[in-house]
DNA sequence: ATTTGAAACTTGGTATACCAAATTCCATTG
DNA sequence: CAATGGAATTTGGTATACCAAGTTTCAAAT
């Protein structure tokens, strides 16, 4: 007979056995982030409690809960007066937003050139031949989800939680404007090349050589974006006047 | 007569005139934020929203929008089935945190160089110099919040509002470490030193230095804490059980 | 003595009602 | 006709009720 009993938990270790339940709310917030992403909710929108909790069919606790959420994300502002709408960064703050990014890319860099395994690597050298190759012809969203998946990847890689989670939010804050600047063929040759390095270096290992590639990198998707989006607003600039709304991206 | 009325938006550009009206919940989400960091609520703490809400003298209805902002800080953590405890994160976790922390602050001290005024670094200088005359006589608690004073006016004088943010949640996560570990004589020590080399960065508006001497400082900071915490639970690492308590800060 | 499982209890999720603050509308006023 | 100000409406904050899911208790069964 045995005295001690199956480990389970430590059978189980890997791989969540059954999907933890969700609430209304988180899947509003889902549903919500996706629709904010795609400009379904414009930014600037204004977002009555009431009437978008009806729209969802459900009620206003779990939509304030998802609100909240998103708001933490950056996707939801709420006015002085409690009232939410959708997020309208101006360029300077999506600027800022973006420098932050960078140095959180760059440590993921570092940290997967420690721990990422070498599947791994070899996953991310393939998905960047696999844009090199497709550029031209693949639908800009499609491009534009690889790009994605190559960053998320290096993240994943560094295996640290907290890091992840924040390039989690920092990116669904600059999705939108990450999404406008791919689109320009010039960025997209810029990119490729960067991305290059950036795997030459993960391949080698070379943690700081990754994190500088990252981080010029994305200092390059600042200039980027502030000319696919600040040229118009640069003739306004001479005249400074009462003019309160500042150069959003959402102008054009 | 004047034909165009005063622009009272510029003339009150500084300092917002009136307080926003502050909810229960952002209220209580104070309340409870320093409950935990001065460890009223001691890490692990189930907290059941009736008995809390009732301690508080407030409704259900607030009291989860506290936690939910408290979860977002990393302060609050949820189980499986929603219930709701205070965070007892393992040293790992402490540890990823940091390293984290150590880049939003390394790129904290590069933007300052930049955009700091005079003031502002000779306020930070000044801090330094109060530290280290007071080192020996001052409570500990008075002595870890200037150096807490001492990150915080590096960060704000980076003049980037999400980098602020981030820096705010990643500080609150760790206070309890960082305190922890502030207390050591031998941290002391090495800590003004590097702020000496700190400051002297920011004076010479040396931004990479800067960067690189507030990664290092952080760093330093990862072995100390894990020296402060990790060394009882060494002598049980040699014995693989299915321990399941991860070496919490909270073991002690 | 250990296991089992149903009943009692606890807990978080959700819907709803009500209130105060904010906004909009509109008639009145200068 | 623009400005004013108060009424009507809209909006978010909060309390509360109810339910389903989770947890504990404890007595019966092996």
């Amino acid at each position: 007979m045995s005295s001690a009993r199956t480990d389970f938990k430590t059978l189980l270790a890997d791989g969540p056995a059954v999907a933890p339940r969700r609430s209304l709310a988180s899947e509003a917030a889902d549903v919500l982030r996706e629709m904010i992403l795609l400009e379904k909710l414009t930014p600037g929108l204004p977002v009555p409690e009431r009437d978008l909790a009806e729209a969802l069919g459900i009620s206003r606790t779990p939509l304030k809960e998802a609100l909240l959420i998103l708001k933490s994300e950056g996707l939801i502002v709420h006015s002085a007066t409690r009232r939410s709408s959708v997020a309208d960064p101006s360029l300077e703050e999506v600027s800022e937003n973006l420098i932050v990014l960078g140095v959180l890319e760059a440590l993921a860099g570092e940290l997967a050139c420690k721990h990422a395994s070498d599947a791994e690597i070899t996953q991310i050298l393939e998905l960047c031949d696999r844009m090199r190759n497709a550029s031209l012809e693949t639908d800009p969203l499609n491009f534009f989800s690889w790009d994605m998946e190559f960053h998320q990847s290096i993240v994943r890689a560094a295996r640290n939680t907290p890091l992840m989670e924040s390039h989690r939010v920092y990116n669904a804050r600059l999705w939108r404007a990450r999404f406008i600047s791919s689109k320009r063929r010039t960025s997209q040759e810029t990119m490729l090349g960067h991305h290059d390095l950036i795997a030459e270096a993960l391949q080698k290992r070379d943690g700081p050589e990754a994190g500088r590639q990252l981080r010029r990198h994305l200092e390059t998707a600042v200039i980027n974006i502030t000319e696919a989006l600040g040229t118009k607003n640069q003739a306004v600039s001479e005249t400074p006047t009462n003019n309160h709304s500042k150069n959003n991206l959402s102008d054009g």
